[in-house]
DNA sequence: TTGTTATGTTAGTGAGTACTAACCATCCCT
DNA sequence: AGGGATGGTTAGTACTCACTAACATAACAA
C-alpha cells in the first residue's frame, strides 16, 4: 500500500489508455441503454459494443447498476443556454426567443439518447432519474425566467409569472422534439425545424387572437 | 371438436367470469409494466397482482408479449376531446381553450399509467407503441386544429397553421403532466391547475409582448 | 530483466425468467 | 346428477442473466 502516493497524481501506468477503455464502455451502455432499456440490453452486448471483454467491464463497473450510475453522471447536460444568453442581449425579440429555441432543441437533440434512457428508465431508477430531472429542470427554467424578467423590466414583455413562462415556452419545443425524434411523429411535409421555431415563437409572443383593426 | 359452433354465440358457460379474469390480469399487468416496465414486472408478479395462479395468466394470453398487446390495445384511448367541442362552440375563447386544456389534462390523468408504458417502452416496442402514438396524435391535432380553423373563419384567431398550433397549444400542457405527474418536478407552491391552464391558455392567445400604449 | 498494470480467455455459478405438463377442484347449466 | 368450462397447484424445463475465479498475455517503466 503506498500510502503516501501523492493525492494530486493518479500514478497509473497506462492512465490514457485505462481511461479511453472506460469511456469507450460508457459510451457503448449509453446507445444499448438507450435502444433496449437498462433490462433490455446486457452486460456481455455492451461489452462487444465497446470492443472489450465483458471481464473488462466488470473490472470498471462494478456492477451493471454502478455503469448505469456512471451513464448518468457522465452525461448530465448543462442546459447550454446561458451560453447564448449574452449574444442575443440586443437583438430583436423574435430573434432572441428562435434562438433559443434552437440552442434548446440543439441541445435535446445531441443528448437523444440520453433523453431517450431518462424517459425510460424514470419509473426503474426513479430516484436516480428524478434527481438530474429536477436539477436540470430548475436550472434552465430559472435561467429562461431571469431572461424574462428582464425583458420586463425593459417593457419588452408585459407581466407574467417568468417561471410559467420559461415552462411553457419549452415545453413546446421539448414535445416538439419529443414527437418528431423520440415517437417518430412524422412532421408536416416540408415544415423545416426553422420554420417552427418561427411560428411557435410567434405564439407565444404575439398570441393567437386577432386584434381588432382600429 | 364442435366445428358446427355458431360463431354469433360464444357458447361459453362462465363468460363473465372469464371476462373478469381476463381483465384483472390486464389491469394487473398495466399496474406492473407502468410501475416496474416491460422487462422488469414478472408474470408471476402480474398474476399475484391480479389475484389468479400464474398458470391461469398463460391460459388466457399465449406469451407475456400477448398480454403487453392486450394492454395496450385495452386502453388506447380515444382523445375525449370531441365529446367538449360542441359545448363551448358559444363561450368566449378563453374559456374554451381552457376548457379544452383541462378536459386534455383530465385524459391524460385518468391514463398516467398507460403513458408512462408508453414512454418507457417506445425504445423496446417501437412498432408497438408507434402505431398508438401515431393514430392518436394524428387524431388529436386534427380535431383541436379543425376547431382553431373554425375560429379563423370566424374571425376570433389570426391566421396560422391551424396544426402547427394545435401541437403547440397541447405541447404546453403534455409537458406540464410530464414534469408534474411523471417527473415529479415540483410545481410552484400554491400554483393551482386552474392557474397554470389560464396563464397558459393567455400565452396562447395573447402571446406575452408588451403592445404599445396608444 | 522484472514488476506492474490493463486486458483477454475460459469456464462456470446461482438466481431468476418465461413458459409447460399433468392433475385436481369448483362452479354453472342442463 | 353429470359434463364441460374455468381456475388452482405442483413441479419442472430450458434458457439467460449478472457476476466470478483462475490463469494467460501484452505493454510499459524501472
Amino acid at each position: 500500500m503506498d500510502i503516501a502516493a501523492s493525492p494530486a497524481e493518479k500514478k497509473s501506468r497506462h492512465p490514457a489508455s485505462r481511461k479511453a477503455t472506460r469511456l469507450r464502455i460508457i459510451e457503448a451502455a449509453l446507445r444499448l441503454f438507450s435502444q433496449k432499456g437498462y433490462l433490455g440490453a446486457t452486460t456481455r452486448e455492451i461489452a462487444r459494443e465497446a470492443a472489450v471483454s465483458e471481464m473488462t467491464l466488470f473490472r470498471h463497473f462494478p456492477s451493471k447498476e454502478a455503469l448505469f450510475e456512471a451513464v448518468l453522471s457522465t452525461h448530465t447536460f448543462l442546459p447550454a443556454l446561458k451560453s447564448i444568453l449574452p449574444a442575443i442581449q440586443n437583438v430583436a425579440i423574435e430573434e432572441a426567443l428562435a434562438a433559443i429555441a434552437r440552442k434548446y432543441l440543439e441541445t435535446l437533440d445531441t443528448r437523444r439518447d440520453f433523453i431517450k434512457i431518462m424517459l425510460s428508465e424514470c419509473s426503474y431508477f426513479p430516484e436516480k432519474v428524478h434527481a438530474i430531472y429536477h436539477s436540470f429542470l430548475a436550472e434552465i427554467f430559472s435561467t429562461l425566467a431571469a431572461y424574462f424578467k428582464d425583458m420586463q423590466k425593459k417593457g419588452v414583455m408585459r407581466p407574467f409569472d417568468p417561471i410559467l413562462g420559461a415552462r411553457a415556452f419549452l415545453a413546446m419545443f421539448f414535445t416538439y422534439f419529443l414527437t418528431t425524434d423520440i415517437v417518430m411523429f412524422p412532421s408536416r411535409d416540408k415544415t423545416s425545424v426553422n420554420a417552427v421555431v418561427r411560428e411557435y415563437v410567434s405564439f407565444f409572443l404575439y398570441g393567437t387572437e386577432q386584434k381588432a383593426e382600429a
